[in-house]
DNA sequence: GGAATAGTGTCTTTCAGACACTATCTG
DNA sequence: CAGATAGTGTCTGAAAGACACTATTCC
C-alpha cells in the first residue's frame, strides 16, 4: 500500500471554550468564547491546522496560545465532541476538523483574545449572527457534553460539586448551587441539592468551628469544600 | 497562509462493530468483530484510510463493504468514540486514527470476514493475544459508549427497549432482559425491568388478545414490540 | 422589629427492590 | 402430578421533593 501518495485532509481542531463568569457571585453565566474573524466575516470558535506529528493535546496548547493568549493547565481534560468531515465545509481545501470542548474557570481565561458569549438554556447562542461553519453545533455539543458532568441526580453515584472547577474553594451551597444552575441552564431544588452535595463536601472548620461567609445579607452560610476521597489527587 | 503545502496526516478509520449473538436465545452474548492481520501480525478492528473527498460515513460503508463484506444500511448511526493521535503508533507513516462504533443485529453480520470475539463484563476481550495497535482501548471504549444506551434505571427518563435492535420484534420481556443483560455485563432485577420497560412497549396482538410465543417449558409469555410513540418513524 | 438568607426536621410521593402467590404451559 | 416459567399484587426502604419552622445576620 502506498501509504504516502494518497492525498491526505489537513486536519484542524477547533475549540470550544466554556466558562461561567461570576462563578461565586449573584449572576453566574456560561459563556463560550468566540472570536471575530476576517477571511470570511464573521465570528467563529478558535481554531488551528495540526502541524507535522503534533499531538491534538500540543495543538489545543498551541492554539490557546497563540490564538487566544492564555495558557492552559495541561492536565486539564480536552474532550472529543465531534468530527465534522463534508468535504465542501472549507472552500480553500479539503479539510476535517475535530472539534473539542475544554472547560476552564474564567480565571483561566483572563486576557483572553475573544468574547465570552453567554449560552442560552436551550445550548444556543443569543447572537444576531450565526457562527462560521458548523461551530453552532459545536457550541451545542460542547454544552451537552458539560451538562452531562454537572447532573447531580444519577441513580447509585455520588454527585460531584463542580467537577470542572469553575468555583473557587471555598464556597457555599448557595454559591454551588448557583454555578450548577448556570450551567444546566434550569433552577434546581435547593433541599435536595444541598442534602445530596453535603456527602461529598466537608466544611471548612478554624479551631474545630466551621467558617462561615461573609454575606450582604441574611443568616451567614458554611463554607464547604469538595471533601477528598482516599485515594484522590489533590490537584485535578 | 499556505494551506495546501503543510505536511498533512494519514486519516484512517477504525470500527468496532458490536453485536449481540443469540439475542432472542438462551445465552445472548456482547460480541465485537476482529480480523487477523498479517503485516504485523495479530488481530485488529477493521479500517482504512479515509479516501480523497469522502467523509467518514462514506469510509466506514466501504470498510464494511470490502474489509468487512457486508452492507450497512445507511440510517445505522455511527458514533465517535475516541482519536489516536500518538506520531509513532503507526511506524510507516505518521497518521491519526479517528475510532468508531457501529452497533448492528447479528443478522446483518451474517457472511463477515473475521471473528466474533465475546467481551468480559469489563469490556475487555478474554483474549490471549491483545489487539495490536490501540485497538483494546477501542473495544472498550465502545462498549462503555453501549452501555450507556442500554441502561434503563434513569431518573425521569423512560427506558428504551433493545435501542440497536439487536433484538427482533416481537420478543419477550424476558428475551429482551438476556439481551440488556448481555449487553451491561451484569443481572438485571426481572421485576424492576418487567415494571419499566412495558410502559415503552406494546403487546402484540390478533383478534384483540395477545399473542403467546411458544416457550419450551413453563407458561407462555406475552408478546411485545416497542410502543410506537406518536412522531416516531417506523424505521430508525 | 422586619426583611433576608441559612439551616433543620418532618411529611408525602415515587419507585427500586423483594417477595408471596397465582396462572399456564410441558413432561 | 411436579417442575418450570409468566404474571400480579403487595410490602418495604430509600430518596426526591415539598413545606413548616427555627437561627442568624443587616437594615
Amino acid at each position: 500500500m502506498d501509504l504516502e501518495t494518497f492525498p491526505r485532509p489537513g486536519v484542524t481542531v477547533d475549540l470550544a471554550l466554556l466558562t461561567v463568569i461570576d462563578a461565586g457571585g449573584p449572576d453566574p453565566q456560561l459563556c463560550v468564547l468566540i472570536q471575530s474573524r476576517t477571511d470570511p466575516d464573521g465570528y467563529a470558535l478558535p481554531g488551528g491546522f495540526i502541524r507535522e506529528r503534533w499531538t491534538v493535546a500540543r495543538t489545543v496548547a498551541d492554539v490557546c496560545d497563540r490564538k487566544v493568549g492564555i495558557t492552559v493547565d495541561p492536565t486539564v481534560p480536552i474532550r472529543l465532541l465531534k468530527v465534522f468531515d463534508d468535504p465542501d465545509r472549507d472552500e480553500r481545501t479539503w479539510a476535517i476538523s475535530i472539534a473539542h470542548a475544554v472547560f476552564l474557570p474564567q480565571s483561566d481565561l483572563a486576557g483572553a483574545r475573544g468574547t465570552l458569549v453567554p449560552v442560552d438554556a436551550d445550548g444556543t447562542l443569543p447572537l444576531p449572527e450565526a457562527l462560521r461553519f458548523d461551530h453552532g453545533q459545536i457550541v451545542a455539543a460542547a454544552v451537552d457534553s458539560l451538562r452531562e458532568r454537572y447532573e447531580f441526580r444519577y441513580r447509585d453515584a455520588d454527585p460531584v460539586a463542580d467537577p470542572d472547577f469553575f468555583l473557587p474553594e471555598p464556597f457555599t451551597l448557595h454559591q454551588l448551587r448557583k454555578v450548577h444552575e448556570a450551567v444546566l441552564g434550569e433552577p434546581l431544588h435547593k433541599d435536595n441539592f444541598n442534602r445530596r452535595m453535603k456527602k461529598v463536601l466537608e466544611p471548612v472548620l478554624r479551631d474545630g468551628r466551621p467558617v462561615l461567609a461573609e454575606n450582604l445579607r441574611g443568616r451567614p452560610a458554611a463554607l464547604y469544600r469538595r471533601a477528598r476521597k482516599h485515594g484522590d489527587d489533590v490537584a485535578r
